[in-house]
DNA sequence: CGACTATTTGACGCCAGTCAACACCGGTGG
DNA sequence: CCACCGGTGTTGACTGGCGTCAAATAGTCG
């Protein structure tokens, strides 16, 4: 199995994890990638407001949506991780009304809408599988907009761990409670609305609690349970379940 | 045209402000409508969890998606209006994260998801405007996280209005910055993550500096360019552009 | 080693939360 | 017709969680 063949299996786990695919969607799924590419980190490879033609499925590395004001405040409104379909939702909306940017170096595959649209017209169950990945991506948004509005700090930051480590064990890469994020405490204050002071303090607070350590970009938590209940943490919202869709 | 018709037009003219609908496409949509029900105020009439077989489309009256924390602090989603498909989503989640209830009294439409099924088998094109809805919910759901995580107390309120303005125009029911909006202000406090209280200070605020009345219910936009401009508020995520989709 | 970025800690300030009292308004029932 | 009531809106005094500012300490890469 090649290297590319190994990694789009993550995006297939992903809809394996909530659908059965047959052999023909797979391989309809696996037709519709493109080119690879490879990108440094800290670039923004998407930009709100530009015209698109083809979507980006993320293969390997940490991408991020988000969006700044005029003042230069940043606010990240989702993490992605290998196998998120990052821009699936530019291919109806023609434009994103956000920014897609890499926190470490990634590996992307390029889809044509092109061949988005010919799926939607030749394989609906296939469709309707990749309608369902965007809504779960505005379910993930939901949840975010529960931590920043009502949430205090710790809880915001304990939340987004679970969730971090939920979606690393759908695609095989967190097991026992421990997972790389290399990412840094500014972009944790950048996704939780807080600053990056306030975010260093609170994981100070959670590590001398004994419920979570995040150093050098892997994170290690502690007490999966104490830490659930202290972001009340549920993930029925990552739709975990696999049935007809 | 009988009254039923002259709502669900109001979910036409949203698909029509984003793309062309032949007639073919309309009258499937209107055939895909079961009963009406009328819902008094406060009441949640879709809960999270809960296993679905019909989505409901919003014809008439105020509803919102929420959650609440355990706390009991509640954190208010997105707001939606009449012609909103708000819980189009539970057609493939099969299950909602949040709730759904009424703001004000309610007609709606179900719709079931076989119904749906159907739609993406026999009118791909008209399952990718379904899908879009979707992802313009998704969008607003990130201006919100932007929002509340960025912009202060005023930034926030302001936003709201411009947003709901834009929204109100488009199914007809505001005209010169004036439109119905007869929520309370500790709706308004849930749907921004402040408190009621902090909602009033700043809504008078907003009025004694010319921008925006809220009364009974009733907004007025005072200067709508400056109230954008406070809000940052550019209503391009709201995707009003007809082009093919 | 030097430049740079990320982390850590302390002191202080402020925006928004909390608490509380009062006004207002529509509805209800005596 | 008025007393009452619950929900909503308004305002003031005070509090506190998180932001800001600043400086010192790691850690990393040329």
């Amino acid at each position: 199995m090649s290297n590319k063949d190994r990694l789009v299996e993550r995006a297939l786990a992903k809809m394996r994890a909530r659908d059965v695919l047959d052999a023909d969607e797979e391989a309809v799924f696996r037709g519709a990638l493109g080119d690879l590419r490879e990108i440094p980190a800290g670039r923004t490879f998407v930009r709100a407001g530009e015209n698109l033609t083809h979507s980006i499925l993320l293969l390997d590395g940490i991408a991020c949506r988000y969006k700044d004001l005029a003042g230069g405040e940043r606010q990240i409104m989702e993490l992605h991780v290998g196998g998120d379909f990052v821009d699936l939702h530019g291919f109806l909306l023609k434009r994103l009304d956000h920014n897609i940017g890499s926190m470490t170096p990634i590996l992307i595959a390029t889809v044509p809408h092109e061949r988005l649209r010919e799926i939607t017209r030749s394989h609906p169950h296939l469709a309707r599988l990749l309608w369902l990945s965007t809504l779960i991506d505005a379910a993930i948004h939901r949840e975010r907009i529960l931590s920043i509005g009502r949430r205090d700090a710790v809880g915001r930051i304990a939340h987004l761990f679970c969730e971090m480590a939920v979606r690393m064990e759908v695609i095989g890469l967190a097991e026992g409670g421990r997972y790389r994020l290399p990412i840094t405490q500014g972009d944790i204050a950048d996704t939780t609305g807080l600053t990056p002071v306030h975010v260093n303090r609170m994981l100070k607070k959670l590590r001398d609690e004994g419920l979570l350590t995040f150093r050098g970009g892997e994170v290690t938590v502690g007490d999966r349970e104490r830490l659930a209940r202290e972001a009340e943490f549920d993930p029925a919202y990552l739709n975990l379940e696999r049935e007809p869709r």
